[in-house]
DNA sequence: AAACAGGCCTAAA
DNA sequence: TTTAGGCCTGTT
């Protein structure tokens, strides 16, 4: 994808923005409320806001383009990464085209794009979400983003880092109460210790393979399958991984009656239950 | 008011 | 190996 830089200055202050030409396989909205992250909110005008990799950043469409706020070199830096902009979605969905169904849910959820999350972000983000809704997991993050992330400034506005796993770890379990999580509080805490001394190394995780990392995030209190699944397809690269949740339990039934194997979909097997998940939620 | 949420854990077949 | 019930909390 070609980018380049225009400068927009916008109330008195230069407000730098870098243009993407992205093209129709990047749609905002299918990206920010498929499901795989929790931080981005949209405005009025349509345009996103939220933190991501430290970052707070705005995003808006712009024809074939993506303005967002910053610099080139925080696309190259960060975003490029983040929006997974190496990859060509138009043949990714041809290859998960494997019946009329995934056709039609490929079709219908054309512009999802799989983002490479903070690896600790996706992992604390999960655990929350366990029997939680959006609604709900949005705000405990954002909770605790607030009370133990760093402040930083867009545009006059102040957002919050995730905080980093050390600070967490640093933590007992009583000192997430305000974030109302629950049972999900150790949890939390025995990831970030994990994390943070090296026992869990998400980032050694990411250049194995599903099986190894599954193995080693389910070993995690208060991570199973389903969480882990999420956390190696949004954060460590890994794409043959497969979340199967309430949503995807219902999409296989009605159209998978006989059975189903991700594994037909190879590599893509995590991309492809991002259109069939997306596709329930909208039409199932 | 009781049931249920985008799971996980444990106990029990 | 599969299944039921409980778990924090908030919403319906």
């Amino acid at each position: 994808m070609t980018i380049c830089v225009e400068n927009i200055r916008k109330r008195g202050a230069a407000v730098e923005e870098t243009r993407i030409q992205t093209g129709d396989d990047f749609d905002l909205k299918k990206i920010f409320e498929c499901g795989q992250c929790f931080r981005w909110n949209a405005g009025p005008d349509g345009a996103y806001t939220g933190v991501a990799m430290g970052k707070a950043a705005r995003i808006r469409r712009d024809g074939d383009n993506i303005l967002i706020t910053g610099t080139q070199r925080d696309v190259e830096r960060i975003w490029h990464g983040y929006f997974d902009l190496d990859r060509d979605y138009r043949s990714l969905r041809q290859s998960v085209c494997l019946d009329e169904y995934m056709k039609s849910a490929s079709d219908y959820g054309a512009g999802i794009r799989i983002l490479n999350q903070d690896r600790w972000e996706t992992l604390c983000s999960f655990i929350i979400s366990q029997c939680n809704n959006i609604p709900r997991i949005k705000k405990i993050v954002e909770t605790l983003c607030r009370g133990f992330g760093d402040p930083v400034e867009l545009e006059g506005e102040t957002f919050y880092t995730f905080p980093d796993a050390g600070k967490i770890a640093a933590l007992e379990p009583e000192d997430l109460a305000p974030l109302r999580c629950g049972y999900r509080a150790p949890y939390i805490v025995a990831a970030a210790r994990a994390v943070d001394s090296g026992a869990l190394d998400l980032e050694a995780l990411s250049k194995t393979d599903l099986a190894t990392a599954k193995k080693a995030l389910t070993a995690l209190p208060g991570i199973g399958e389903k969480v882990a699944n999420c956390v190696i397809l949004f954060s460590l690269r890994i794409g043959s991984a497969f979340p199967i949740d309430v949503w995807m339990k219902k999409a296989i039934a009605q159209h998978y009656p006989e059975g189903f194997d991700p594994a037909v979909f190879g590599e893509n097997a995590g991309l492809a239950q991002q259109y069939m998940f997306y596709f329930q939620r909208e039409n199932g």
